[in-house]
DNA sequence: GCAAAAGTGTTCAGGGTACACCCATGT
DNA sequence: ACATGGGTGTACCCTGAACACTTTTGC
């Protein structure tokens, strides 16, 4: 689609691409699929695709996700608009950039059967990526791990209940550093932006783990570390 | 221009707007310029058109920026993109919009004589304005202040030299909060982001004040309030 | 029993906040 | 003389940071 391009269209043309995160395996990680052309033939790339001119970006961002993943309801923020002349070699295009978090736990992805495969990569050792989309995934994990500090963001990659453990490891994971667990703890339930919830996490060989669940799930700024 | 768009274009095109803010008369303030045509005849618009197939988004932006006002090395920051459908009644036009801060003392503007004239605005008390950029200067102001909580980009509409009350006065604009001056004085200097400047400033009716300037103007990320 | 994460309080230091008076100037 | 903003220090409180042991489970 995008090799006519240069042909059709002498001014750019606009694209949305979606960096899908989540924590798997302990790192935080970005969803990519293959290109099935040269020059990237065999490259990575994230999702994405042009928008349609009876859609604002949003709902084309919003579309791509749902129709190659079946991901719909999940924190989505626009990211940066990348506009360098010489980043799509088909054409001149201009890509609005969005990341959506995912909790990893009991996802069931939907992928499109147009779409060969795709991979979970760790963000810190990515596989060679077409276009500038090294530079939009290191963006992307950038701000979330700025926004994670300062807002309540984290519960989009956290699955409806979890436990205070798992949810300082998310945050140990992006912000790359060692937390306390008595003052991540105190801190935490200061907020008020986590409640406790029915039922303990069980079946580990160790002390069960009572549950908790967020009292909002609407992003909020809050100083959290 | 913007007239044959929806005759040209079957897909979206891509333009830049630039606000350009800045504190005069104790009001954070937007530069607009009347728009010349119908149906936003008589109402207010920030900078800003199409980008050129040959330069990247930000050099359009910084191109329009230019030309219009002769502003160049000042504080710029892409802002959001603007991607609704219906925005534009000319046709699909998806803004990529940024701000600019610039400081509003000894500042010549060099106004493109293409512009009939220009006008300084408090963002607070706006006039009829074209498309959407009301929402675009909302938008543009929300994250100036909450930049300026976190980083030192309050640089960009300072002068060279400045005193501590004038660097106080406009944290208190834009913040909307009055700051107690002893502990302002203290946080700043201890920060090392300003250091003392030759010379006094003299000529008014008190004591005159020591001047300061800015270490660095480079964005920073510092805990400033 | 052993390994592994859950759960729980106290102490200390540093930073934020509140607060009042004299100084140097222009008019 | 008077009005105006410049310039300065201290006391208190609260939050962030450091720190260790017992509990409950699965194997």
């Amino acid at each position: 689609m995008k090799k006519e391009i240069n042909k059709k269209y002498k001014f750019a043309v606009i694209a949305v691409d979606v960096v899908i995160l989540t924590i798997k395996d302990d790192k935080l990680s970005a969803l990519l699929m293959p290109m099935q052309k040269e020059p990237y033939l065999n490259y990575w790339a994230v999702l994405g695709g042009l928008i349609k001119p009876n859609e604002s970006v949003n709902e084309a961002a919003k579309r791509y996700l749902f129709e190659k993943t079946g991901l719909k309801n999940v924190y989505l923020e626009q990211l940066y608009a990348f506009g360098e002349v010489g980043r799509d070699p088909f054409g001149r295009v201009v890509s609005v950039v969005y990341f959506v978090l995912i909790p990893h736990e009991n996802f069931r992805l939907k992928i499109s059967k147009k779409i060969k495969r795709v991979k979970w990569f760790s963000v810190d050792s990515l596989p060679p990526l077409a276009y500038d989309h090294g530079q939009i995934i290191k963006t992307a994990a950038e701000r979330l791990q700025a926004k994670l500090s300062y807002t309540n963001i984290i519960y989009g990659l956290l699955p409806e209940k979890f436990t205070l453990g798992e949810l300082q490891k998310s945050y140990e994971i992006i912000l790359k550093k060692k937390l306390d667990k008595r003052n991540f703890r105190k801190k935490l339930m200061s907020l008020n932006i986590i409640k406790s919830a029915a039922g303990q996490k069980r079946g580990e060989a160790h002390r069960p783990a009572q549950l908790f669940s967020f009292v909002s799930k609407k992003p909020q700024v809050v100083e959290i570390l």
